[in-house]
DNA sequence: GGAGTTATTGTGAGCGCTAACAAGACGCTG
DNA sequence: CAGCGTCTTGTTAGCGCTCACAATAACTCC
């Protein structure tokens, strides 16, 4: 029944070995311009580049990879309920596959940490993947077992010291975010961290308590949030309960969302009574009342670069060390963030 | 340097034709097995399932396509700067090709609308891909050339009667708001609608205008927007200085918050003098502050649909009939709405 | 029981490409 | 100018699979 498909009129593709007549030399030849171009006459190279082009020509990939037994195609994981995963992230992901000549397939990952063990395991297995990059984190089974047969790169997870710089899990932004507060009166605090499977959150929490410390200044409390809104308003309602926090910082946006909304239903106003800071920058923080303070992402840089990683490891090449080039992350004041609370501060 | 990739310990896949040796048939036999299985006796189609699962065969996919020219890859295209665009439709859209066989490979739509005509005239030239699923409306350009080679579907186009019912560009929820919206008391509408070149958006549109016609009600005015809060802020703006707008419908929840929070700003309570109401039911719309009314769509389902749709195209089937089954979506009443402007209520 | 049918299995070729090797063209030395 | 290395190009084979066809086995019928 797939046969129509292929039946639709669509004409022959031209092969190396159109291309070769017409340029007047071996297919080999064709082959070996379409490798790297090296080792060619500059007369041959033209023919063979006007052949080529007037034929528009295509390689036949699947060919290729028959004959080279060399794989173009990658998987990307993405979270299934990825009502939080920002597409852009994937954007930047398979645009740089597709500089590399990489192919990606997406699947997302579904069901139970043992069901997406077993699903990666498979994955794993496959036989005609070149790499996997996952956006989620690799479920502790996997971890164990190191026959990893294909190369994986789990985003933000490569570099697993704390706050490495300009990756996915680049935690710094979070002492600008303490200093921040702390400049306008803050002295105390919670958190409201991710999943800790997620090396970004576990980073984010580390480096909150980190700043904490070496700033002198207190930690009420933090809560165990799943990256949603509904978890963002379940630890609002406890800080609310809770006495004295004035500064919040919340793993995304998101969650900050969700404890923004809390406090205002316990009639605490922000950031009058309370300063509440996000992570992410989503479109709508800004129109968000208050809008919200917030740590601006150039996610698909950031998937870009992952696929970098990626491909590098497949290659046996070092990875890309573009990484601490670029300012990815940067922070952005709003309105939910303002000097402490007025008991703490003198009139003028 | 791909080498290392292959070399990499990776032990060689077993072919069909260890998969016969094993089983005593010929590699024939095998390959029929793993096309539907039919007419072999009982006793080989046992002894070459036995010798499959003991040797783990994985067909090599590139052989396959490469002999029988039939393709496994889909290509979806989403919208480069997909801030709106949900993940979870491309999740239903890639679960959906999996589901059939076929690779899915992303690519982001970039540039000018002349920019993305020619990107797509590559891809729809390109002679390896078995289908297109776009998220993202056809250049007109596009469209004019009628040389289709490839199958596209373009999501919320293929069924362009308008509100073609359970599609994605389904408008036939819009009735239901302004049947709500009028029950409330309100009399006089604006719309602020999605950029024109996205069926969805004109779906919307045309059904609200409809909507309004039917029940007698009032349409102070419209408003282009571009599916961003930011068109939506602008569109609030207009909408304050308007006078006698007592409710407001926008094609997307992110809209809708930037009207929500230019009405704010401009000193006009949401729901008290005007209500709001959105489409998609984003998550963080039961948060924001007034939460939002809105249109729950199953996103997820609904890219699923447009996938399988493809794939009958490329299978020259009939698209699936599932459509109208499913109540994709749904009204979900919250905060942002409620009983027209005191003014026009009269005292109990 | 032999001819004619029909189910079931086997054989050979080739999809488009690249790897490996072979061969020709060219330039240099002695 | 024979002899040798180097640069450039050509020839052959085969990756794993499915197609088209050939061959056999298993039935049917008179």
């Amino acid at each position: 029944m797939v046969q129509e498909a292929v039946a639709r009129g669509r004409a022959k593709a031209p092969t190396i070995y159109d291309v070769a007549a017409l340029a007047g030399v071996s297919h080999q030849t064709v082959s070996r311009y379409l490798k790297d171009g090296k080792g060619l006459k500059p007369g041959t190279l033209e023919r063979v580049e006007k052949a080529l082009s007037e034929l528009r020509y295509t390689p036949n990939l699947a060919a290729r990879s028959l004959r080279s037994r060399k794989l173009y195609r990658v998987v990307v994981v993405v979270p299934e309920a990825s009502l939080y995963f920002p597409a852009r992230m994937l954007n930047g992901a398979a645009g740089a596959a597709h500089a590399r000549g990489y192919r990606v397939d997406v699947v997302a990952m579904e069901g139970t940490a043992q069901a997406r063990a077993l699903q990666l395991e498979r994955l794993l297995t496959g036989e005609d993947i070149a790499g996997i990059l996952s956006f989620v984190p690799r479920p502790k089974a996997t971890a164990a077992t190191g026959t990893a047969t294909v190369p994986m790169v789990v985003a933000g997870e490569y570099d697993n010291k704390m706050r490495a710089r300009g990756s996915l899990a680049d935690g710094t932004a979070v002492h600008s975010i303490i200093r921040e507060l702390a400049a306008l009166g803050h002295t105390n605090f919670f958190h409201v961290a991710g999943p800790a499977a997620w090396p970004a959150a576990r980073n984010r929490k580390a480096v909150y308590q980190e700043a904490i410390a070496a700033l002198g200044l207190t930690s009420l409390g933090m809560a165990a949030g799943d990256w949603s809104p509904a978890s963002g308003y379940a630890a609002g309602k406890k800080i609310a309960a809770l006495n004295g926090v004035t500064a919040v910082f919340a793993a995304n946006d998101q969650m900050a969302f969700g404890v923004i909304r809390a406090l205002h239903d316990q009639g605490i106003r922000v950031p009058v009574d309370v300063s509440v800071f996000g992570w992410d920058d989503v479109p709508e923080g800004s129109y968000f009342i208050p809008s919200l303070s917030t740590v601006h992402m150039d996610v698909e840089a950031l998937g870009a670069r992952s696929m970098r990683e990626l491909i590098a490891r497949i290659h046996g090449e070092e990875p890309p060390q573009d990484a601490a080039a670029l300012p990815l992350m940067e922070l952005v004041l709003r309105e939910s963030t303002g000097p402490a609370a007025p008991r703490q501060l003198k009139p003028a």
